[in-house]
DNA sequence: TATGAATGAGCCTTCATTCAT
DNA sequence: TATGAATGAAGGCTCATTCAT
């Protein structure tokens, strides 16, 4: 089984070949999407990307080194990605619509399909386990600075232990991703966007509202 | 690749064999959350029953099919104990106590990393995850429930959908189970927990002035 | 491999059961012709004839004795047609009449497609050879008998070895079915009975010339 | 089962690895013949060929296809001395001849064992029997040929349909090679040869008058 | 840097057969 | 006489990985 090995370093120069380590990570992405984590075995990773199976093993190691770097790679990608975006919000309101932009992206591009497919890679696999979660501190720790600062100097950033929200953030992103996989419609995650959009305002105004209290206070 | 196999019917008569199937079935389980889903192999569930290998294809016709079979049983087991540990609670406070209890016992039991594998299996695994996302169903009619009643004539019954309700709490619940299954400690969900003990009672009191302003509307 | 096992004697008391012997013997005839000797295991003969694995065991020893068995059966059940038949027959034109009726029972039946395929299964299992050899020789028996009255007193007769005529005969006989079966058309068969019945006629005046040449000689 | 196997194509790059597909096809070739089509499975082939049981699936896709590859070799390797053999051939008695000798060489390198095996399991195994069947069409056509040229401006010629003779001619020394290889001993089919060689002289002088008959008509 | 070939382990599944009832 | 359950062996095939070139 693929997944027992040990995950060994290597990387050989980093020269002209990146074109190569590139066209590898995104053949795994596709594979990923595509096929799902089982299905992404070396041999589809070379189909999808029309390359050399051993390609993956010169250049990565092992699938699973791969398969992490495609992680890495997609993961600093649209982490940039959303830092950019919401790097300005300061409203609920905002931060649903920049999400559900981000989102769509997010979609389209497949990214998250893959990146859900590692997620439960990582339950399926116990050696990939640690490494797939240390993928995801940093979504929790980007989840964590917008969250503190949307709730700057309100009653939630009083009362509310913003880790367990930005926990909760993350782990709720990937549920739905989860069950939308299974599902193979994004409907519902889609409904859920639509729904955050009617609430936020309200939120935004009992956040205010909470915030003055907290004021006089 | 075994999970390419259609899912064929299969089910000797259910005489005295069945304590065999109930073995298998356990077996299954406790491999799941002991191997994750990729290393249950039928021989590694034979191991870890000490049955033999082909028993399993004598009473559920593949793997997959058992690995169904086993996610049906502990998920009909577990529904029914939710249903009835959840029956008579009509306040957020008394549910937040419930449900830590019963997530409890559901870890010690084993049985929601269990589950949790299998629909991270539904994601890995293209052919399985109609059957996965059809058993995750009825958790998400069974939130539907248990949140209308709880939010019966509150502001929040009146303005959001139970139905977003209902599946970001399912897909929240997973999410979670899915970063802790990554990172073997169940610390955060805990913290979590003990984080909604402190705020039930806040949010009961909400809810509750927020009926009075409805019914004075 | 089932094939592999050598051929024990089993024969349960022959008393009532005798219907479970045939129903078996007739299922794995069926068998035969439907999926094929490597297709007829003993779960689909036990399949085809509504009837449990075991009792092919029970009644028979192994799967190779059951075919055997219904080898025999068949095999002796159309000698005695073909001997019925071909009993008063005493000229070419009149035998390729007869077998061409003959033929066309058996394709009807099935039969003949039952024997061929075990005709094929000794040559594929080594084990099987010598047992269906030995149920192959009465028919070249009986071709000998037929060929030996059809030439009496003809030059054939005393030129050509009945030997090897009978030898040929039935190797041609079996070399078309074989053919046949794998083309799974009846239709070049068919085309050498018509040509057969337009030649016969002169074959038997020719017979005849030969036979007074040969008298007068 | 592995008959039941679709044939899917493959065939990787036809370099310095030919040597390992010949051996493949060399080895299954001999394992036909040694153990018959049931006993050549895939383990068998590679421990006759002292090869990894891998290769035939990395070089053949399937067991079936090597054998089916290894009947194409030897099929197109025998019709092609059976061509040069009977290319000069216009008479019986030189026929004969020939044949016997092209048959010694088939009997010797175990070819006609090999060929004959395919062609029951071309009967035991529906999967493969069109590819089989289609592999006989060129003996038969070669028959066609043959007899033709032998036959031209004989009564032979003008009464009797080739096709139906090159059918026959094909299906009797299959019919013929079939029993023989239950058997386990040529002798019969020598005895055949012998007494075809007793006759072709005579059958020679029969087509040479029936062609000068024709000539007067 | 790239590649075709090769390998050993392992997987799912099926088979013939046996056994207890 | 019949049957459901069980078993050990074997089968076809795929996988991750390595190797020689």
């Amino acid at each position: 089984m693929r997944s027992n090995r040990t995950l060994k370093r290597r990387r050989p120069g980093t020269r002209a070949a990146d074109s190569t380590r590139e066209r590898l990570v995104r053949a795994a992405l596709k594979t990923l999407t595509q096929e799902g984590f089982v299905g992404t075995t070396a041999r589809a990773i070379a189909r999808t990307g029309k390359l050399n199976q051993a390609l993956i093993f010169y250049h990565f190691g092992s699938v699973d080194r791969l398969l992490l770097a495609a992680l890495d790679a997609t993961s600093q990608d649209r982490l940039n990605r959303y830092r950019a975006g919401l790097a300005q919000i300061s409203r609920l309101s905002d931060l649903v619509e920049a999400m559900a932009r981000l989102y769509k992206e997010d979609v389209l591009s497949g990214h998250i399909t893959a990146v859900q497919e590692m997620v439960a890679a990582g339950s399926s696999v116990p050696a990939l386990r640690k490494e797939v979660l240390a993928r995801m501190e940093p979504w929790i720790g980007f989840a964590k600075e917008v969250i503190t600062r949307l709730t700057a100097g309100t009653v939630v950033d009083k009362l509310v232990p913003v880790d367990d929200l930005a926990f909760s953030a993350v782990a709720l992103y990937f549920g739905i991703e989860t069950i939308t996989n299974l599902g193979g419609d994004r409907g519902r995650a889609e409904t859920l966007f639509a729904t955050g959009r009617r609430f936020a305002p309200l939120a935004d105004a009992l956040l205010q509202s909470a915030t003055w209290v907290g004021d006089t206070a």
